[in-house]
DNA sequence: AACGATTTTGCACGGAATGCATTTTTGCAT
DNA sequence: ATGCAAAAATGCATTCCGTGCAAAATCGTT
């Protein structure tokens, strides 16, 4: 029952869901230029529904709001995280593995620069925008933070305890389990809020340094607990 | 020109403002009860303007949005935890007097108990608003920020430095104050993420731990610099 | 009491967002 | 290839959100 064609990953999803994407992108595309260049106010989603070749109640097929289309660029790139942290070496720690992830991942979002910069952009042109684009980060934080919950959860210290399931004290293997999703939900948390104040830096002191050294030092500030700054 | 009541904060603004404190309180009020017995969506601006006894173009005048009134429980409280921090011992690192501010104020709101829970469960409802309430706090940050700033940069080792206006190299003083500026975002972007996961996390298994434990719990784990949990 | 400043309100209007029925497109099996 | 069922796109009607503007009400001061 499967195609036999040796196509990768082009057909592997049939052309009905590279159409979504591809009308996906094209609305989400159509709303960062038209913003950028009209302001995100004054563009509506009938002008982004034409730009993007549907109608208007298609657009709101795709979003749940017409900001959404200004906030989220690309759709799966939390899978790809989620992914890349799976994959990552045993020997990095949470954050590490994290803080790499996310490097790759700005990275390569990055290397689109015209589209980038637009969003990055209108984002600073509208406040209320970067709250919803935080909101949009956030929606991801819950999916992350199962995937750092499996990551430690299946680490090399199973062997440690005995597999015994009635636990001489069940109380504390709660207590490590609560413990180790407080510490996922922060550390998802806290890893999107790094990205976001590492663009809000960036943007306000562009050509003044690299975004990624601003990237590397806030993880270095997070990993060193957040220390005074040295005088 | 000014009044010579010895009343110390009832009176000092005028009838004016009092009522206009009163109002935007019994909106807001009055949209968190709505929505805890009808859910929020459900809830019209209309519904809420006549729970307050205020027409509907009224409540658009204290509030951007609808779901702002959700959100926005307490106006000032960001400006008490800026003067909390401002007056806070100058032995604490600022890790640990945001901490200690944030958690009188967070003490403050959950003594009454009635409109904290109710809030708490109406976030819980409709995650797109507890979005919002992450936005709300976010305005502050610019404002905690700066903050950080001024206590920082005031702080105790102004003297090592000679205060030549024409320092000997401009550049390492820029690249001071720049650093400076990301770390003070960073760190109150962080503490109101804190704040978000203590309050998420403590939602989720209520009655299983004290809030305030929760609060300590990740104010601890990032001043560890978030370390992959012990097993 | 009267005046200026501020606040509230009503009205009108454009746009956002949803539900529903209809039409078109796609995937699959024959 | 062809028909069929599932999924998506569309048009339409409706409700609600949010804003600008001008008139009316309220407050503080003299």
């Amino acid at each position: 029952m499967q195609r036999m064609t040796g196509e990768s990953s082009a057909a592997r999803d049939g052309l009905r869901e590279r159409k979504k994407r591809a009308t996906r992108a094209a609305l989400a595309e159509a709303a960062v230029r038209l913003a950028a260049e009209h302001g995100a106010d004054n563009v509506t989603v009938e002008a982004i529904s034409a730009a993007a070749g549907v109608s208007v109640r298609t657009f709101f097929n795709y979003f749940d709001s017409r900001d959404d289309a200004f906030v989220v660029i690309d759709a799966d790139a939390g899978a790809r995280v989620r992914r890349a942290l799976l994959d990552a070496p045993a020997a990095l720690s949470p954050l590490e593995a994290l803080r790499e992830a996310l490097a790759v991942e700005l990275a390569q979002a990055e290397r689109q620069h015209e589209l980038w910069s637009l969003h990055a952009e209108v984002l600073r042109a509208s406040p209320h925008l970067l709250v919803r684009s935080l909101g949009a980060h956030m929606a991801d934080e819950a999916g992350l933070a199962e995937v750092i919950v499996r990551r430690i959860g299946s680490g090399p210290a199973a062997r440690d305890r005995a597999p015994s399931p009635a636990d001489g004290d069940g109380a504390y293997e709660d207590e490590r389990r609560r413990a180790l999703d407080l510490y996922a939900r922060l550390l998802a948390a806290v890893a999107g809020t790094a990205v976001r104040v590492s663009v809000e830096h960036w943007c306000a002191r562009q050509d003044e340094v690299a975004f990624a050294d601003v990237f590397r030092e806030v993880f270095a500030l997070l990993a060193a607990g957040l220390p005074a700054p040295s005088r």
